[in-house]
DNA sequence: ACAAAAGTGTTTTCCCTACACCCATGA
DNA sequence: TCATGGGTGTAGGGAAAACACTTTTGT
């Protein structure tokens, strides 16, 4: 039995937060879990990810950013049988509307981050430790490559991507140094000519993703 | 089904080698291919690799570094059957003698990645493409964690840790340089207080492996 | 004109590289 | 005492941090 659960990210409000989905069925009815499901007989464990993520979010697959984390299958992390083994996958969305609590009955949520990882009861099954691992892959991630792209929407400013940086990594970035190593970063991001106004300041000029997967130099997160 | 497969790596007289197996059964019959085993009902993936390490190179798996690369689960990678899905572990062994060609009857032996790499009809399944990917996984890793260590006995001098990273990374690296970053870099390498003599020359300290798993400063692999 | 945010320049600091040099040993 | 590899010192270049400054908008 392999299944593939999601550790789907985005921002809100410049808060990092986390899909879950409250359980209908034993075991941990009630509880919060990522949301998950089965290997189908005819595609790849990537294809099942990127099937409940359109499901979950009703986003296409297609442009996220999707990835595995690892395999969980210690015998006894399901109580029902020794053997569902879960293959978690990290998936990064720009921001998304709140879920509805839709057609399968399970309700919904973005949760922050900080709230998840200090659930009274914790997440249902193993998934708090799936969590821990997929939040130090994302952060990581943002160092040596172009992932933080997919935080943002298809058109972004180089603020909308500074936040992305300073929501996960909880820090405050230097605007000016960002800036510079950003735009100056081969294939990270390219300016697509429009701009964007906001309610005061100089309005910010919009980029979209560039080609490169890997950045380089990276983009050190700052030690303390 | 869920299989563990291994890509257990060393280093020989300076070359950086690969444990391949020959397939004694169809399919792939006679073809090189990773040592590998199916998942048992009382253990976790992570065991399984363990265990078919030990079986595969008479090591205790405890000491040696051991890692998820991914799971390969493309509906045709095995022509059997649809649904045998693996899990690949990166393994980094220290030096270690040729392995008998065994109990269980399989040609074991150690060949140099640039061989493994242009075989004539490449290894067995999906096996090229896994190996291709550890190969990735461990020179990244070599930057920012200190598995270089896991290449190397017990106790080990700079330059046997040099020869690490030049040999994965296929480059020359100043000695002098080296050597200040590995010893400054916290919890990398602990002296023992020994020396090991050489032929000719001034005789090594010697070292053993720190505490640290994650490297910082970072040793960044040279651009070209 | 002013506030606010975007974006650029400039200085300082720090790290990495390159390479000269000293150290300890065997022959 | 010479050859050989281990290990340390140091000057110079380049990148990143810190921060002052200019630009462009809405009100």
């Amino acid at each position: 039995m392999l299944t593939a659960d999601l550790v789907i990210l985005t921002i809100r409000d410049g808060t990092l937060c986390l899909l879950v989905v409250e359980r209908g069925n034993e075991p941990f009815r009630g509880c919060l879990a990522l949301p998950g499901g089965f290997l189908r007989g005819d595609e790849s464990i990537g294809e099942t990810a990127a099937r409940e993520l359109s499901e979950e979010t009703g986003v296409d697959a297609e442009e996220l950013h999707l990835q595995q984390v690892g395999v969980y299958s210690a015998p006894d992390r399901d109580p029902r049988s020794p053997r569902v083994v879960t293959c978690a996958h990290l998936a990064i969305a720009p921001g998304l509307p709140l879920p509805s609590a839709g057609s399968d009955a399970r309700a919904a949520q973005w949760l922050p981050i900080s709230e998840a990882l200090e659930l009274r009861d914790g997440l249902a099954f193993d998934h708090d430790e799936i969590l821990r691992d997929a939040l130090e892959l994302a952060r990581a991630g943002l160092q040596f490559s172009t992932i933080a792209t997919a935080f943002c929407s298809p058109e972004f400013t180089i603020s909308d991507l500074r936040e992305v940086y300073e929501c996960v990594w909880d820090v405050e970035l230097d605007r000016s140094n960002f800036h510079r190593k950003v735009t100056e970063a081969e294939g990270f991001v390219v300016p697509t000519g429009r701009r964007r106004s906001t309610v005061n300041g100089r309005p910010a000029a919009l980029y979209r993703a560039g080609d490169a997967t890997s950045l380089s130099p990276p983009m050190m997160r700052p030690s303390r």
